[in-house]
DNA sequence: TGAATAATGGAGATTCAAATCCATTATGAA
DNA sequence: TTCATAATGGATTTGAATCTCCATTATTCA
């Protein structure tokens, strides 16, 4: 609904990594099991959020990916940008009139809603997820080697 | 972004029918003119409409498609249900982690976001979207004839 | 230096939304 | 009753998103 899978995913690996300590690297087969994500599709959202400053990447032992940044400086939407996924507000008549410079009433509804939440998405940071005081942490990942399929919730 | 082009389509049509006189039939034809979709694509917009009681149809000449209720008692909301494209809340925790009553902070987000849009589309009638006081009246069609790509907007 | 580790890049498969097309059925009007 | 109109149903095509796989390159450690 409001996000495709690719950023999706990018999400979710993002959040892992803002888990760990600054510039600690985490394979990406370590991310892909953390976040059930599809490794193979992993490594291409991974490359992708390198190339576009969110993530580094260093090769070799010990390697992997690590956010580019403190958590507090990398927000929702710029992770969601890096995916070309970011909420996109409608500039345009959608039906092509092109003397429509403000749009026609249903699609102000619907560009109010994307305006919304392009508003949370760029207000909300990594830093604002992890430290969330909601019961389940993120990711249900609130200590590092808590695999998945274990219950670390207790509600 | 927010809706796949189907409910788009769907909801340019239902629009559309809605600025016609009540049990008023306008043929797929008239109606793809005026939203600009591709007729044949439309046609199984309208068909699928038609089956979840969002519209009426009528065959042979004279026939087409009209809203099966009053304007004031048809929602956005259920117009996009109709093509399943409804806002869908997020009700389980997306990694499969079934232990997940509540959801993480992540998830959560999204799905604050999910519900106001679905808030938003449920509170709106097709009325409230012809009688909006916007410059730019519903799909440029204040008029039913003035027809696509003639400049009707004065913005 | 050699072996193991891990990212990189690109090719290919699969799936599904989007769009097209056509033969059939139903209806209204002449 | 016949013809034109218009919806119906289904088959098919297209293209993009999703996912997989592998050969190559870079890095670390012994």
């Amino acid at each position: 609904m409001l996000l495709n899978l690719f950023a999706e995913y990018a999400l979710r690996a993002s959040v892992y990594l803002a888990s760990l300590k600054h510039a600690e690297f985490a394979a990406a087969s370590e991310v892909a099991e953390h976040t059930n994500v599809p490794i193979h599709y992993l490594q291409k959202v991974l490359r992708q959020l390198t190339k576009r400053g969110i993530l580094d990447a260093r090769r070799g032992m010990g390697g992997g990916f690590c956010l580019s940044r403190e958590t507090d400086r990398i927000t929702i939407y710029e992770v969601l940008r890096a995916c070309d996924s970011e909420p996109k507000r409608i500039t345009e008549c959608p039906l092509g009139i092109g003397a429509h410079i403000n749009l026609c009433p249903l699609h102000h509804l619907i560009d109010q809603q994307i305006a919304n939440i392009e508003a949370a998405f760029k207000a909300t940071t990594l830093r604002d997820i992890m430290e969330s005081n909601r019961e389940v942490k993120a990711l249900c990942m609130s200590e590092r080697m808590v695999p998945l399929g274990i219950d670390c919730s207790d509600d």
